[in-house]
DNA sequence: TTAAAAATCACCCAAAAGGATGAGTGATGA
DNA sequence: TCATCACTCATCCTTTTGGGTGATTTTTAA
């Protein structure tokens, strides 16, 4: 079976297209033998046609897409954020934490972050509970609120 | 002095139909006088009002109007917190989910935000619920990182 | 090369959080 | 007085988190 999707839109123009003229000889014959002016013939011609090409336009077009870019202000506090390294050794926390912390902090559920870490649930979940000790804490809400104390996490982060 | 702005487009239909007449007129006479078959003729106008048909069609049609909103980071110096009233107020927060938010962005589980307040685990539960339909979020760290955002509460709680 | 640290994953279990729904009470305002 | 809203609490059920333990593989540094 041939596929005809592709095929079916051209076949529609085809046919109304056929269909015009086929309009149009009848005009042409019903006109001429009915002895009207000539004008009147080619002037119902041209609305057809602009109607047509009008139609044709609308179907055929993609549609414009205007775009408005409505901005909208979030306020953030200035500051160079400046990772606290020293606190980092001290507690010996690992880059794949931080990250793992970083992504807490965003709000991300343990299984999202795997899924952006590529990385098993199990694992993450290791990670956190590491950082959970080294942090002294026993919640993940504390956590980032421990972190941004320590400066290992921006204030707020955008 | 007129506002003609208004009137520009038409006047430009009007004025790209009258040459398109004039053409024709032109045509006839010229395939007329030099006994062209009038199919020709036809055929020329046709094609041309279709053409026109779809340039006006494409010159008319609205285009559809997309709105996509964009936040823009406003850096402000380090403030002394002022609670957003306008936002609690369009978000419809009352005073005790904005306790129950500040406890919680201080890293207390429920169960000791309901000691805290003297009430049970339900209501806190219940209030959370509400916060997290109210903030727009699924899980209370996102709650946090949002009500900071929206200067709910104060950037890092010391 | 070898030992330590980091990163990975699994399994089990318990606690906490979250979703849905219903319902009672008191304060407020039309 | 009646409706509305904030606050309170409950139950049932699901999902997420967290604790504990053990194990394998990479990486790193001695």
């Amino acid at each position: 079976m041939l596929k005809l999707k592709p095929y079916r839109e051209i076949l529609n123009y085809a046919v109304s297209m056929a269909a015009l003229l086929l309009l149009l000889r009848w005009l042409e014959f019903r006109l001429l033998v009915l002895e009207h002016r000539l004008e009147i013939y080619i002037s119902i011609i041209a609305l057809l046609f602009l109607l047509f090409g009008i139609w044709l336009a609308n179907k055929v077009t993609k549609p414009k897409v205007e775009t408005i870019v409505v901005e909208k202000e979030i306020r953030v506090p200035i500051e160079n954020f400046m990772l606290n390294e020293t606190e980092l050794q001290l507690r010996n926390i690992s880059k794949r934490e931080l990250e793992v912390l970083t992504l807490m902090a965003q709000g991300m559920s343990n299984l999202e972050i795997a899924q952006q870490l590529f990385v098993s649930l199990n694992t993450v979940k290791t990670h956190s509970a590491k950082l959970f000790e080294k942090l002294e804490v026993k919640r993940r809400t504390q956590a980032i609120e421990t972190a941004k104390k320590l400066q290992l996490l921006p204030p707020t982060l955008g």
